[in-house]
DNA sequence: ATGAAAGCGCTAACAC
DNA sequence: GTGTTAGCGCTTTCAT
């Protein structure tokens, strides 16, 4: 194991030149900043991550909790979290998973000083975890956007103004019945925030351009086909949907595709652009950037980190995603 | 914050009296015991977790480096990252993400001290990871068994006998002419390691049972129906199916329900059990037990650490699941 | 059964 | 522009 120490001896410099020339935070002469380095290079050496934070009262790690629960949907999640590390990484910070469903886990990671902040995942419109996280020492981020969510900060795509896109699009497109096929039962019953400000979004504006609009839950996989099945019965005059569903997007798709009606249904989704694109029957997808989402969650608490305060809740803007075939012209 | 010192204080005892209440490493009367302990909740003491990782050369923190890649089950790894997480957890160990497809990034982790060793997913036949390995000065184990296995530590699924339990199971069935509907194209392409076991268990014992076995690549999603379609086409005497593609699967069952022939398709999964035991026209699946195959994983890893060697890689045994209709009698 | 004290490897005053 | 050194909070010998 070579240390400071060694690489300080090996290039003729102090422990404290060292340790400067890493950081940056003194200027140090281009002659003694090269032998540093290359002492550095020959030694291979790598500083002692629990000494440095030690000493530096911070870990350049960040706390992740993810939630691994019914009816999330992994992709979206898996993406998420592929963005957020990615961006730490960018900057040069680490991502400590911390168990999910747990508000103990977030404070003991906290307190034992292994994480600089926290980033949270699902946060649900009445979130018990919330409650804890004002006292923690560190800052914290949610992606979501709870009632609570005066004092904290929060990132979150805007899926209400997304439910008004979608309901906008349709009107446009002449349809006079429409229905939203949203999150599963259990994510719909558990309040989870988006799915609340998305069919929230979708109804009011429904209401505002004259569409006749109604909000059913949708479970993941081979379950939602016999929604639309239903639905169809129930409401033949239904002509398009919005779903909100990645899991079940292709099952729809595939059953009104299926169901060669006299006139055939229009879908709307709300999905990762590239899971939604190529499904046939889908005539416009809004994009839900979740890699983007987990990037601008950990840039915001990375800045929160900094000591930088945040304003407001901070919205991704939804926008339609295009196929390669029909390009945005920007 | 308040340190070791304080609660000595509190306690009336040296800061080593503490240390060794905290750890068991020496006896302590049951009186000092109690007293320390009340000080320790009276001031809320956390141990600072850069401090102790300095003192002891060793962090508590399992590295994990799970991919993020093409056609890679998102729901399985999503699994098995859980069944790693729970399980260190359960040993007071927490897990520090490491990037995917980034053999530099472990060495980094490990080199800096952050992690007491690597848990590493989604291991290839031939993977340019696992000789940087053998050279960390800390243990890894894989998830997978790649071909360069022999100084490494290795847990997995016994692919190969899944693939030999499904060619039995079918040649009960009394059919003669079977297909094996594996990983995505990419995957296999790669040379997974998973992939090219199940294969050969497959159809090496399809051939001692006399079946007559072909492999196809199958994408997740919709474009599965198409080889389904292909397949019926190009082969008609095909009358059973080995699906080991969890996204897939839907889409093959239903496309197979679908188009009513004459003889019914049988199908055969392998899938984690939730995920398939309720897709209507599976007949038999064998269970992917994935969060397991995590605690597995974190299981040797950590007996690693505290340096117990493990003989061989460890498989787990398949076996096949039963819906809760039909409970096994164990 | 308990204490005293020497580090662990680094950062950041405080010198010059 | 560079060096000296006092911590950071803990673990673990040595003592007793």
């Amino acid at each position: 194991m070579t240390t400071i120490a060694d690489v300080a001896q090996a290039a003729g410099v102090s422990i404290s030149t060292v340790s400067y020339v890493m950081s940056g935070k003194r200027t140090i002469s281009q002659e003694t900043r090269e032998r540093v380095e290359q002492a550095m290079a020959d030694l291979s050496y790598s500083p002692q991550a629990s000494a440095r934070s030690l000493a530096s009262r911070s870990t350049s790690i960040l706390g992740l909790q993810a939630p691994i629960r019914a009816g999330v949907d992994v992709h979206v999640v898996m993406q998420i979290v592929a963005g957020a590390l990615k961006e730490a990484r960018l900057h040069h910070h680490d991502i400590l998973l911390l168990t999910s469903d747990d508000a103990a886990g977030v404070e003991r990671a906290a307190r034992a000083g292994m994480v600089d902040g926290v980033l949270i995942l699902d946060v649900e419109t009445s979130d018990p975890r919330v409650g804890s996280l004002a006292d923690l020492s560190i800052p914290s981020v949610l992606i979501g956007l709870p009632d609570t969510a005066d004092q904290l900060i929060c990132v979150d795509f805007d899926f209400e103004a997304a439910g008004r896109l979608a309901a906008e699009r349709l009107a446009e497109r002449g349809h006079r019945t429409v229905t939203l096929l949203g999150a599963p039962p259990q994510v719909q019953a558990r309040h989870t925030s988006y799915s609340d400000r998305l069919t929230r979004g979708f109804l009011s504006r429904s209401r505002e351009v004259g569409l006749t609009a109604t909000v059913l839950p949708c479970p993941a996989g081979p379950g939602a086909t016999e929604v639309v099945d239903a639905l169809l019965a129930g409401s033949p005059e239904t002509t398009a949907l919005f779903v909100h569903n990645e899991a079940a997007l292709p099952f729809i798709a595939a059953r009104l595709l299926a169901s060669a009606s006299a006139a055939p249904i229009e879908i709307v989704a709300l999905s990762p652009a590239e899971l939604a694109l190529h499904v046939p029957g889908v005539s416009d997808v809004i994009d839900l950037p979740a890699e983007e989402l987990g990037a601008a969650g950990a840039r915001t608490l990375l800045a929160a980190i900094r000591g930088e305060r945040s304003p407001g809740p901070e919205l991704l803007t939804p926008r339609f995603a295009h196929s390669p075939a029909e390009p945005a012209t920007v």
